[in-house]
RNA sequence: GGCCCCAUCGUCUAGUGGUCUAGGACGCUGGGUUUUCAUCCCAGAAAUCUUGGGUCCGAAUCCCAAUGGGGUCACCA
């Protein structure tokens, strides 16, 4: 592979990190360190009207969430400072490939579809104003795009005069990330597919600043599951942090995400980080766009949490769950070692062991026919235990159940509901011992 | 509307001319383990490979067209 890899993730700084951007970063941080290459950030901030405040550290801190660590950083509005945008523009004026324009500036989304290709500016020879760039006359535009594996190519007559450096002399993206993606010798570009339509504007700015072109490849877009268009801030949840916040873990959230995209040969799904880095193959990007279906979102997350050690889940649950973490450690863990197994997001948690903490409520239609024998035998038994163990417990009250000749089942169920409130709940002798004699007895008393 | 991208089970995908009466995973259905739920194990249903033309002895795989879906058309990125 002749020169080194540096890949580069170039976030704007408005608004924390979208979960297409996590995956646009975790790409572009595989494809670098896959070949032992440099992972950029470079920060996109050349528009003060739509920075947000906070953004650019929000971003950083969301990455790091995932272990995206980056080798290098950049920050466009402090390269501007230095002139290196400006300087480039007037070069490609200087050189015929550019024009000053003092036109009002527009917006097309505003006006319709506004067919002018060709700004009135560029034959007036001005030399002030914003900097254009002259599109050449029916000219054709290719490069091999490296996510799809084809040429990909324009008519120049289909593209028009885009600005390059507006008139507050800020550089525009267009201008930019061009400078910087050969300033920085970035190899390989990798982006959104929203890039793809303004790729030959960028192919003429690369010609027209010389240098080596880097390599240019462009993501699919992430379908809503439900409406089947790219997933938007407004219809979808899209954040990162969002996801972190209802539960999911950033590896199962990365693992999910990397197959949104990707995929290997042998149809392998779970990764962590480390090893996608290893098994990362450029011949394994998708071309169609995904759907992101949160049910595989969430068998990846049980997964993860699965693999977790007790502790360290219980420490998540800890963090997430106030109540939780004012039980005793000892119950914590035991809570933990029963939970772990039924849960596919950390905020489960409050569903499935919630009544250990809640004032618990009965529906006494969900009891079944039997319920109070059942119930007053259960709490004969469980107020007359010598020892608090859940072998003394199981033994009773087997003893009581083939004494009377109870359905097993229903008498179990019984006694579930009356102290959780619910039918789905860890093993109730288990969870009778975690919630200690006096509550069971009363919770108990209160049904009966 | 112009330009561009895309098209295999409901979903994510394997597949790069014969081994495909199309394989895996999620989800779903049934069964087993189990005092519930879940985990785990087993089995099953589920894709006329969008359609129509070609090329070829032979096409999910190559070409063309249509249709459908997505994206984009700013002194935003």
């Amino acid at each position: 592979m002749g020169s080194k890899v540096r890949a580069r993730f170039a976030p704007s700084p408005t608004g924390f990190l979208h979960i297409g951007s996590l995956r646009t970063a975790l790409y572009a941080f595989a494809l670098a360190r896959h070949e032992g290459g440099d992972f950029i950030l470079r920060i996109e901030d050349t528009d003060q009207k739509r920075e947000v405040a906070g953004s650019t550290q929000a971003i950083q801190d969301t990455l790091k969430k995932f272990n995206l660590l980056w080798d290098e950083i950049y920050v466009q509005s402090e390269r501007h400072k230095t002139g290196i945008y400006e300087k480039a523009a007037k070069k490609l004026v200087e050189e015929g490939h550019a024009f000053y324009c003092q036109c009002k500036a527009k917006n097309a989304k505003e006006e319709g579809f506004s067919n002018v290709l060709r700004d009135p500016c560029r034959d007036k020879k001005l030399s002030s104003g914003a900097i254009k760039l002259k599109v050449p006359e029916n000219k054709v535009l290719t490069y091999y795009d490296f996510v799809h594996k084809k040429d990909i190519s324009w008519n120049t007559d289909t593209v028009y005069d885009a600005t390059l450096l507006k008139s507050d002399g800020f550089p525009t993206y267009h201008l930019a990330a061009m400078v910087d993606d050969l300033d920085m010798k970035i190899s390989h570009i990798l982006r959104g597919h929203d890039w793809l339509p303004s790729t030959p504007i960028h192919l003429l700015v690369f010609e027209y600043l010389g240098g080596k072109r880097p390599e240019i490849g462009h993501l699919t877009d992430i379908l809503s599951a439900t409406t089947g268009k790219k997933l938007s801030k407004r219809r979808d949840s899209v954040f990162a942090e969002q996801f972190l916040q209802e539960g999911y873990l950033p590896e199962a959230l990365l693992n999910f995400i990397m197959l949104l995209g990707w995929a290997p040969k042998d149809n392998r799904e779970l990764f962590t980080l480390s090893e996608f880095v290893e098994h990362f193959d450029i011949q394994g990007f998708q071309e169609a766009n995904p759907r992101f279906l949160q049910n595989k979102l969430d068998w990846f997350n049980g997964e993860y949490i699965r693999k977790l050690s007790d502790e360290s889940l219980n420490s998540k649950f800890k963090i997430q769950n106030e109540k939780f973490a004012e039980l005793t450690e000892e119950k914590q863990l035991q809570i933990t070692k029963l939970v772990k197994d039924r849960i596919a997001k950390i905020s489960d948690l409050e569903n499935i062991a919630g009544f250990f903490w809640k004032p618990h409520k009965v529906d006494k239609a969900i009891l079944g026919g039997n319920s109070d024998s059942h119930l007053t035998d259960a709490l004969n038994i469980i107020s007359n235990i010598d020892k608090w163990e859940l072998e003394e417990l199981n033994d009773k009250l087997m003893a009581k159940i083939k004494e009377k000749g109870y359905k097993i089942g229903d008498f179990f169920m019984d006694l579930r509901v009356a102290l959780t409130g619910s039918k789905f709940t860890p093993p109730i002798n288990d969870s009778i011992i975690i919630l200690g004699k006096d509550k069971t007895i009363n919770r108990l008393k209160s049904v009966l």
